[in-house]
DNA sequence: CCCTGATTCGC
DNA sequence: GCGAATCAGG
C-alpha cells in the first residue's frame, strides 16, 4: 500500500480527530499501526498526548529542588502549555456511552431505521454528551459550541473523487462542522461514507441521529441485553 | 498482559 | 520515504 493523496487525507483528518493510530491503521487498511504513527509524524502531525513523553530535553537538574517558577503570577492558573481544551463543567450525572446505541429506545415502528450496516464505530468526533433528560438529548449552551467539531474548517478543495462508488456520497473529506458525521458502514469499505445531513446545531449529528446517538438511559431491567457485535470485526488477533 | 505514541534505523 | 522493531508510560 502506498501512500496516496486520499489516504494521507484521511490520516491527517482522522488523526487530528482524535483517533488512535490503531484506528487509523484499521480504517485505512494495509497499514500498521506503526506505519500510521511514522507517516503521521513525517506529515509533523505531531503533537498528542502520548503515554510516554514527559521527558524534556534539557531538564538537567534532577536531584537539587530547582524551583524555578519564572512567573509568580498573583491570580490563579499557571496555564500548562499541553492546555486541553476542554471547557466542561461536567454535571455529577453519568454519560451513557454515546455512540453505542446498543438499544433501540424509542418505540419500535417496525422499521429499524434506516439500513444502516453498523452503528458508528469510529466516532469521528466524540460527542460531548451531559445529563440525559427523559424527554432526550439536551442542548449545549452557546458558549461551548465553538470546539466541538471542527474547529478551524480549512474549506479546502476535494482533489478529485477517489471512486466512482462514492460519488455524491459524503466522504470523510466532506466533513465540516455542518454536516451530519454518522457513519454509515465501515471504514475501508468501499463505499463508507458519512450520512452528510444538515446538523442539528450544536451537534456533530443530524436530528435524526441525534436521536440514535443520545438516548435517554433505561432502567436496567428493561435494556436490551444483546450488542451483539460493537463492530463488523474481523479483529483477526 | 493489554493499550498508547515516540523513536530508531535498515531498507 | 517507509515501517518493523523497539522503547516506555498507562
Amino acid at each position: 500500500m502506498s501512500w496516496t493523496e486520499e489516504r494521507i487525507q484521511t490520516l491527517k483528518t482522522m488523526w487530528e480527530g482524535g483517533q488512535t493510530a490503531s484506528q487509523i491503521a484499521e480504517a485505512l487498511g494495509g497499514v500498521s499501526r506503526n506505519a500510521v504513527i511514522g507517516k503521521a509524524h513525517r506529515l509533523a502531525l505531531q503533537a498528542r498526548p502520548s503515554p510516554v513523553k514527559p521527558n524534556e530535553p534539557d531538564a538537567k537538574a534532577a536531584t537539587a529542588a530547582p524551583a524555578p517558577v519564572a512567573a509568580p503570577a498573583p491570580a490563579a492558573k499557571p496555564t500548562p502549555k499541553a492546555a486541553a481544551p476542554e471547557p466542561e463543567a461536567a454535571p455529577p450525572v453519568a454519560a451513557p456511552e454515546p455512540v453505542g446505541a446498543a438499544a433501540e429506545v424509542d418505540a419500535d415502528d417496525g422499521d429499524d431505521g434506516e439500513p444502516i450496516a453498523a452503528e458508528p464505530v469510529a466516532k469521528p468526533a466524540a460527542p460531548i454528551l451531559r445529563s440525559i433528560g427523559p424527554g432526550g438529548f439536551l442542548r449545549q449552551s452557546p458558549g461551548e459550541q465553538a470546539p466541538p467539531s471542527t474547529p478551524a474548517p480549512p474549506r479546502r478543495l476535494v482533489p478529485a473523487k477517489p471512486s466512482a462508488e462514492i460519488a455524491g456520497k459524503t466522504t470523510l473529506l466532506d466533513l465540516n462542522d455542518r454536516i451530519c458525521k454518522w457513519p454509515l458502514g465501515h471504514p475501508g469499505e468501499p463505499d463508507f461514507h458519512f450520512c452528510g445531513d444538515k446538523v442539528n446545531p450544536g451537534f456533530p449529528y443530524c436530528v435524526a441521529h441525534c436521536g440514535h446517538a443520545y438516548q435517554a438511559q433505561l432502567p436496567r431491567r428493561d435494556r436490551r441485553p444483546p450488542p451483539p457485535l460493537p463492530f463488523g470485526g474481523p479483529r483477526v488477533r
